[in-house]
DNA sequence: CTCGGCAGAATTTTT
DNA sequence: TTCTGCCGAG
């Protein structure tokens, strides 16, 4: 037997050798996901039943994709080259820019990202004359990428769907925003899937060579599919159906990304004569986490079921449940045991703490700076998100394709050239009546005349700008074209004569962009990497402590985990809840287990009882998960603050503190119309209406105010 | 056209 | 507390 299948266990082995047909690998949490995953793609390419273009290998994070693409390699002993291997959106980006014509497309459109999106949809509604206020363009944005997520395309939405937004215009707006989507040769997220399934429908042809193509097909994470991607998957395995899908139904966590449990709920029905393999032996945490992970879980409905066996003997710590008076105290008992750790030798690194919302990281941000311990956040502000950086790469985006609007509105003023909103007004309306691009537009408008002043000036010079930087960018290389652009448009020299105290940082990273476009050959290349890869790449190698979000620690590990923030409305989160109702709930629970499985040999749980909102505190009661953790698998303990100092009570089986006996509030209670209330700075008022913990409400003094229900009390 | 100051509202998770 | 968006003055 080969050595690299003789290092898998029997449940490992039948599910990197059962090779033809539907296969499903329920695999638990620690349970060596990932092994069988690369071993079965090495396995294929080794016993020579494909090549490694024949192979189609699915993730959902792009970290994910190349630790597969990384482990493939090492077990082929060569660099794995020409692989189908990526995310399904890097995938459908590949396969749409080589069929866009087929789409509406031209080859080099752009790929939008929520910003853009965002921006987009409110100029649409600007012109529809909607109140931007009472309608978000960010919740429109969310509804239209829902409807993506489930394959629905304008068309296919129905006016029974389309009831929640501004009266039912959504699908309207819908219709206008993919509209106008085509005329910018530009794409959004769920686009790159949704026009993948439009071109595989309507070209057998195409269909049927990608099936030819791809004899295998492996998914990671198949929990987390959405419908789209279901549809995606099955028209691709449809013909030899050599699918194997490798997921966990108690780690779906995405579900309010469209996510459906359900795709691996029925994975039996949709793909008849499926096998299903159950990894069920857990090689990472110890029994005692284990069994904490699994009481809670217990609790959910609706699962598939596995027991996950501890493969490692000894049992290990227990899951330590901390209370403490407040979130200061958390953040410091959390620092402290990170010291305490420290010094005993442990590596930051393989320190996790985990949080339900990325704003909690902010409280031990502070308090490990001034430990002065090094840590880091994963997955926080993102590197192509900055400002400066979303600038440079508007510049970049009108070089690489003319026709994009939004990064030419972006810039068109960036830095100041006279530029208003005057004259830009007049640039989008002659660009609309021509139905050319605005930078195309400009040009016309100025050779007729039409524009004089300061913003003549500047466009002309913006123009004859953009001419000479193409030059730059065919000659030389997307490179020097990004420092020419940079330099000669003024904006680094914006950014120079700039006092304030991120200026220098935002220099910096200008710098990085430019370092990071050298590593692609085109800049299309470089403008689809920084599209489709989000997270800001980490060097793992400096020992930091990590800081991330429960979502973000999927797929990871660490010796030691602190789960902080478990209070209800906090964690399980209060608006997941009300979005989701009990299926909500199960998820935030689904949620709570991934955080317990990253720990190897520590978890340690904390609540508070008292938590600073924003300049006030709000009193809260301990997450009812906690209650669900088996006893036997936990030490609980509670900390009172004193002086300053935290000291440790002796632990009872419950905390002592005083604030744990206050009962669970009952599931809050919505106000309705008619409704008096009181809020902190509008005073009292009476509800005029009431959608979920949304109110408006009509203040007495203030006049009427939309505001959260947490905001208000009974009056 | 630009800038500075004020008012008002705010909390989820991300490919 | 922090951010965004609006408004008025120069």
């Amino acid at each position: 037997m080969a050595d690299y299948l003789a290092r898998l266990n029997a449940e490992q082995r039948l599910a990197v050798e059962t090779l033809d047909g539907p296969l499903l690998v329920l695999a638990g949490a620690g349970t060596g996901k990932t092994r069988v995953l690369t071993t079965r793609f090495a396995h294929i390419l080794l016993t020579g039943r494909a090549w490694p273009s024949q192979v189609l290998a699915v993730t959902f994070t792009n970290k994910a994709a190349r630790e597969m693409r990384e482990r493939v390699s090492a077990l082929l002993g060569r660099p794995a080259d020409g692989l189908w291997l990526g995310t399904f959106h890097a995938l459908s980006a590949r396969m749409l820019r080589a069929h866009a014509a087929l789409a509406g497309l031209s080859p080099n459109f752009t790929i939008l990202d929520t910003d853009d999106q965002i921006r987009l949809l409110r100029q649409l509604m600007e012109a529809a004359r909607l109140d931007i206020k009472r309608w978000p363009p960010a919740t429109l944005a969310g509804v239209i990428q829902r409807w993506k997520d489930r394959g629905l395309t304008p068309a296919r939405v129905t006016a029974a769907e389309d009831t929640d937004f501004a009266a039912g215009q959504a699908r309207a707006l819908y219709a206008d925003y993919q509209a106008r989507l085509a005329t910018l040769n530009a794409v959004d997220f769920g686009d790159l899937l949704l026009h993948v399934i439009e071109l595989l429908r309507a070209q057998p042809d195409l269909l049927a060579e990608y099936r030819r193509r791809f004899r295998y097909i492996l998914v990671d994470e198949y929990q987390d599919t959405n419908v789209a991607q279901y549809l995606w998957l099955r028209l691709l395995a449809e013909g030899h159906r050599n699918l194997c899908c490798v997921g966990d139904d108690d780690q779906s966590i995405y579900s309010w990304r469209g996510a459906e449990v359900e795709n691996i709920l029925r994975f039996e029905r949709d793909f008849p004569g499926a096998r299903i393999v159950r990894l069920e032996t857990n090689y990472r945490s110890t029994p005692a986490i284990l069994a904490a992970a699994a009481g809670l879980i217990a609790h959910n409905e609706g699962r598939l079921g596995k027991t996950l066996r501890p493969g490692i003997a000894a049992a290990g710590e227990k899951v330590a449940v901390v209370g403490v008076w407040d979130s200061d105290e958390e953040a410091r008992m959390v620092g402290g045991r990170i010291e305490a750790l420290r010094a005993e030798g442990h590596k930051l690194a393989e320190i996790a703490v985990l949080v339900r919302a990325g704003f909690q990281t902010r409280a031990f941000e502070e308090r490990l700076l001034t430990l002065a311990i090094p840590y880091r956040i994963v997955g926080g502000l993102r590197f192509y998100e900055r400002q400066e950086i979303r600038d440079a790469l508007a510049y970049l985006r009108v070089l690489a394709q003319p026709a994009d609007d939004l990064a030419f509105e972006r810039i068109v003023n960036l830095p100041r050239r006279g530029v208003g909103e005057t004259a830009l007004r007049s640039l989008r309306e002659a660009a609309r009546a021509a139905g050319i691009p605005l930078a195309a537009a400009a040009g016309a408008l100025l050779e007729r005349g039409a524009l004089r002043g300061p913003a003549r000036a500047g466009l002309t010079g913006l123009l004859r700008d953009l001419d000479r930087w193409h030059g730059v960018l065919d000659a030389q290389g997307h490179v020097t074209a990004a420092e020419t652009v940079l330099d000669e448009s003024g904006y680094s020299a914006m950014w120079q004569a700039d006092k304030s105290a991120d200026a220098p940082g935002r220099l910096e990273n200008l710098k990085e962009l430019v370092r990071a476009m050298a590593e692609f050959e085109t800049l299309g290349g470089f403008l689809d990497h920084v599209a489709l890869v989000t997270e800001t790449e980490t060097d793992a190698a400096e020992d930091r402590v990590n800081l991330m979000t429960l979502h973000g620690a999927k797929g990871l590990e660490f010796d030691t985990v602190f789960l902080p923030g478990w209070e209800d409305g906090v964690f399980p989160n209060l608006r997941a809840m009300d979005a989701g109702g009990a299926k909500g709930l199960e998820e935030e629970r689904r949620l709570a287990y991934v955080g317990l499985t990253r720990a190897r040999v520590r978890a340690i749980v904390s609540h508070a009882a008292h938590r600073r909102i924003y300049a006030n505190w709000q009193d809260s009661v301990p997450s009812r998960f906690l209650d669900e953790l088996p006893e036997a698998a936990v030490v609980r303990s509670g900390a009172i603050a004193a002086g300053g100092m935290a000291r440790i009570a002796a632990p009872p089986p419950r905390l002592a503190g005083a604030w744990e006996l206050a009962p669970r509030p009952a599931p809050a209670a919505a106000f309705a119309a008619g409704a008096r209330v009181f809020h902190e700075k509008f005073g009292y008022g009476t509800v005029t209406a009431a959608e979920d913990h949304r109110l408006e409400v009509a203040f007495d003094k203030a006049g009427t105010k939309r505001v959260l229900d947490g905001f208000v009390s009974a009056a």
